[in-house]
DNA sequence: CAGAGTATGTGACTGCTTTCACAAGGTGAC
DNA sequence: GTCACCTTGTGAAAGCAGTCACATACTCTG
């Protein structure tokens, strides 16, 4: 097992094969040859092998890689045996809709906190859980030991919550305000943003 | 103006560009350098350079990029000088969200059509637009010349979905669908996948 | 158990991306 | 106008990532 430096890139497949290995135990496959999963993803067989040789040599000679298995070291290489409690600030439209999602729990994530800084949603209830005063964020995110969180407020507070999330020792952030946020070494930091993503497509009409 | 081939790598930069462009203006900045530029995105001054080097012109030596112009050249580039009509395929609280997000419009979009396979939903009004069964999806994305759609849809609908957009000439999918997509060949897809974008970030924890 | 078929892991190679470093040219103070 | 200072655009170089091709080794059939 080399595992030296991994590419960051190559990291950023790991999450595409693990998801499509659950697929593949929902179909009943045992065994899935890098061919198979290549096919799938769109990514040549070769570079899911070498991917995947920087953390070990998990597949078998002419049979291919058991999906149960592989499914377990990639699940052990991202951290995400466990479950992560998460923290989600900003709960308007986009906010709830990712408060209700129930894709995170099988995946390794759970949001157990909800921040809002407007007095007419502190209080009340969403997904199961209580919204909380955006002012109690620093207590509240201590006292749970959050690592991760997800931003969803406007813009114009993107970076000033972020400087309070770094405060209190979060380390990853997922960012759907449409802006860069800045963060010092040592925080993760992926965004989203629709409007990007398509005028990346608009291009090539 | 060479704009020979260009690595997709690049035009994936070209958004985050214009979005920093943007608010420059909404600062009164009127030139920008590839210095500050880069400070702001996180990205190298030379690569900024470079990048913008393969579509023309477009800085003054000494001085920097006038930020209306530069603004505007990117905007031609990326073919977002006009709104694109664009079809969201899903109403759920993901597809709602989006409905209402009203970031889209100033960036080159507009949610035009809405489609639902839930008789309960269809017929119903989200952000001022009637949602559509998704039985008349390709009668109404051919008479509205749509080429670009959104899928929010569940995993289990979303290859069909993207089957069905795909036969009424639709060539840019934004895909929230927490799977992969096939696609022929001319038809871009962005995917957006919140746990895949967590799970990367996790490696590092 | 032999042999045809199959699939992995990996060094070498190719091609792509980023950085470097500098000539060319614009700016602004005095 | 001159001079010190900036900043761009770009070849060359360095660094990365992806593909190829093959030795190795397992599987399955008969």
């Amino acid at each position: 097992m080399p595992m030296g430096k991994v590419p960051d890139i190559v990291v950023g497949r790991l999450p595409l094969y693990l998801r499509t290995l659950n697929y593949l135990i929902e179909e009943g496959h045992e065994v899935v040859s890098s061919q198979e999963l290549g096919r799938r993803l769109g990514i040549s067989p070769a570079q899911i092998r070498k991917d995947l040789s920087h953390f070990g040599e998990f597949g078998k000679q002419g049979a291919g890689y058991d999906v149960n298995y592989l499914r377990k070291q990639l699940t052990h290489i991202l951290h995400v045996e466990r479950v992560w409690p998460v923290a989600l600030v900003g709960c308007g439209a986009l906010g709830h809709a990712l408060a209700n999602y129930n894709g995170f729990l099988t995946k390794g994530f759970e949001i157990t906190l909800i921040f809002d800084n407007d007095p007419a949603k502190i209080g009340q209830m969403v997904a199961g859980k209580v919204i909380h005063d955006v002012a109690d964020m620093p207590r509240l995110l201590c006292e749970h030991g959050i690592r991760i969180a997800i931003v969803a407020v406007p813009s114009s507070a993107a970076q000033a919550t972020v400087d309070i999330l770094v405060k209190c020792r979060v380390r990853a952030i997922l960012n759907y305000a449409p802006i860069n946020i800045s963060v010092p070494p040592g925080v993760q930091v992926q965004n989203i943003d629709p409007a990007v993503h398509l005028q990346r497509m608009t291009y090539y009409l």
